[in-house]
DNA sequence: ACGTTCATGTAATCAGTTACATGATTTT
DNA sequence: AAAATCATGTAACTGATTACATGAACGT
């Protein structure tokens, strides 16, 4: 359960409405940890009854703030520390390539290289967030570079196999 | 709903057991789409009253073996030539790195490193497999290969990637 | 006889998605 | 006055996990 986890580092930064992290879930954690809105709400009205979070202030249209408690900071701290060995990757992408046999072999390289034309876009989106956000020297920005890094990188080496791919499935 | 194809594509293969299947998603398909025991049956089962998968043979201890139809098959392929644009990627450990600035230097170092020796680990199982594995060089082994090699690759860039993040936070 | 592997299923629960619904405030 | 944005919530459904439950056949 790691809905939980992303909502109380994200208010372990500063308080925040939902809707203030709705944003946050919709851009930066967006390749990492998604979630939608009536997940989100549901979740922080849990948090407040665990007494992980509370209500911290209200505004305009009814706009509730919340912020992490101590105990919150604890249970977050608790999960950082201790691994829980849970590696459940699933691409569909990657998916598709496995049973890509079933398709004539022109098929399959145009899948290969429609996937790698998305990644070449997607890395100039990092590109452009890396180059023109400006970051500051905290280590909360620290941390977010070297995510949006690895966003990076991994796009470009998927691109690269893919293209690859694309020959070898061609012909 | 990409269980379903995962399963479609399996029997594209050969006819097989729910057990066969299981199998099948505990090794190669384990890094690609995870699935229960209790999940693959069920999905048999609809499948079957859909008319995508029908039962095939029978053995011995209620051993159902099933088969894809023609309209399984145009289903799969379908899927395939239909790329439906869902790209959500969820990553726990990424997760972490976003929030280690709450834990002390040491303690990022050490998250990360540790997980940078795990994707070693990693590696060097996918490498006795490309290496121990006698493929063939039909389609359908030309795919699993490089569905493995992208696994190699990428354990290979988040594994550098991991040893350059625990540099960069741990100080 | 005994342990292991084969083989399937069900029930309860949790996580995530889609769709619907409402209304206040700000901007143009 | 109208349109856009802010802001929250609920209900129905689908997908995934955990736990329980059963029993046949095979190897030693």
């Amino acid at each position: 359960v790691s809905l939980k986890h992303a909502l109380l580092g994200l208010l372990a930064e500063s308080p925040a409405s939902g809707y203030d992290l709705l944003k946050r879930f919709n851009t930066s954690l967006a390749f990492v940890w998604p979630a939608k809105q009536s997940q989100v709400y549901a979740e922080l009205g849990r948090l407040a009854e665990e007494g992980l979070i509370s209500v911290t202030g209200t505004g305009a249209r009814n706009r509730t703030e919340y912020g992490i408690t101590a105990e919150g900071l604890a249970e977050l701290r608790h999960w950082l520390a201790t691994d829980d060995g849970e590696r459940t990757y699933r691409s569909g992408p990657l998916l598709r390539v496995f049973f890509l046999w079933t398709l004539p072999p022109a098929a399959r390289a145009e899948y290969l290289d429609g996937f790698a034309r998305e990644l070449e876009e997607r890395q100039i989106e990092f590109r452009r967030l890396r180059d023109e956000t400006d970051w500051g020297d905290t280590d909360i920005d620290k941390c977010a570079r070297v995510v949006l890094e690895f966003g990076l990188r991994s796009s470009a080496v998927t691109e690269e196999w893919a293209s690859w791919a694309a020959q070898q499935l061609g012909a």
